[in-house]
DNA sequence: CCAAGATGGTACCGGACAGTACCAACAACT
DNA sequence: AGTTGTTGGTACTGTCCGGTACCATCTTGG
């Protein structure tokens, strides 16, 4: 089959489809584990199709990484807010929604830091930290609403428990890892006020 | 130059020398990040002893896994014995040692963690799972001595941590982190009791 | 002094991979 | 209808890497 399948041609819609479809497939294999032509197979796109909307594999990574990193912090905004308006409710709410990422089968660990991991040099410089950061400035908003005297402080300890949990969780898939985060999350906060 | 040098010919020397010497460059730059034919060059030595040695690029990775975790955990424990009999100043003890790991220039996060993140597959299975586990055994038996009501949950919890400031320190090269991480360890603990 | 084992050097093999080139087919706009 | 642009298919290139083979050289032990 030649050019777009049912759906009009447009190559934003393209692209948006390809970081879609690549994202699952990235993530479980790893960046260095799935070559440029299995990604275009998996995609349904050919390789020149794929070189001319993202340049190069890196290219492609740093789209696929942004995206998710976008992802994340959307889901885990939500999962926030969805809780009420007590702070410890919110964090709570947080720690619950990772808990159940990480006993899914696919889960292999923090997509972003994985990447900033298997690709030193070359691969998305500055996407890891954004995240991070990003990540920081959730638990912040918390620890400041919560009063907690050092918000800086706790958010960074928070951001330090969620990282962990996450490698823990991967490597050893201790099944009590996120309920034990998740206490050490609500005692951290506890102890800031 | 063909065999020894000025050392006396002894297979189980030169294993140990080529160990010592690849295991800051296997972290330096990743599993995947340097080739065979570099690190004999670097080791000083061929690749037909490398492969009579380690038979292959995964035996070597394992072997200087091995020893990188022994001598991690034989680190943490002299620190934590040179630290006094109080528990928690001893728990201290430990997070000043991995501060003064993260400032390094050296510093590339946890290198059992990042090979297991690297390697999927083939790579030293069960490494990381037997590193993290000697974690944790470490600091249960600090919760133990501390009297803590639930000294797993304190060991999970304080892995959690370890880890978390780790990668964090890592990607985010935050000076304060270890600080923190250490702050909320010690919180941990006190809440425990 | 000689046999046996450990080693270094070098060249090589086969495969995988990122990236490129060329072409035919199809859609959308005019 | 035709022109322009997006796409899929395929073949190819150059390179790098893990691993093997062969040989000369040196130490060690008898």
């Amino acid at each position: 089959m030649p050019v777009a399948r049912g759906e009009t041609i447009d190559p934003a819609r393209t692209r948006a489809r390809v970081v879609a479809t690549l994202e699952p497939l990235l993530y479980e294999h790893g960046i260095d584990g799935i070559g440029v032509s299995a990604l275009c197979e998996a995609a349904g796109i050919s390789k020149e199709t794929l070189y001319r909307h993202f340049g190069s594999k890196d290219g492609l990574v740093e789209a696929v990484l942004q995206q998710r990193s976008d992802r994340v912090l959307q889901w885990l905004h939500a999962a926030a807010s969805g809780a009420g308006d007590d702070p410890a409710d919110q964090l709570a709410a947080i720690f619950d929604a990772l808990d159940g990422w990480y006993a899914e089968p696919a889960f292999r660990g923090c997509a972003i830091v994985n990447a900033s991991t298997q690709g030193r040099g070359g691969t998305a410089p500055g996407v890891a930290e954004i995240h991070l950061d990003r990540y920081r400035d959730l638990f912040r908003a918390i620890a400041v609403r919560a009063g907690s005297r050092d918000p800086d402080l706790v958010a960074t300890q928070l951001l330090v428990v969620v990282e962990g949990a996450t490698v823990v969780s991967d490597q050893l898939r201790l099944p009590g890892a996120a309920a034990a985060a998740k206490d050490a999350a609500l005692a951290l906060l506890r102890a800031s006020l």
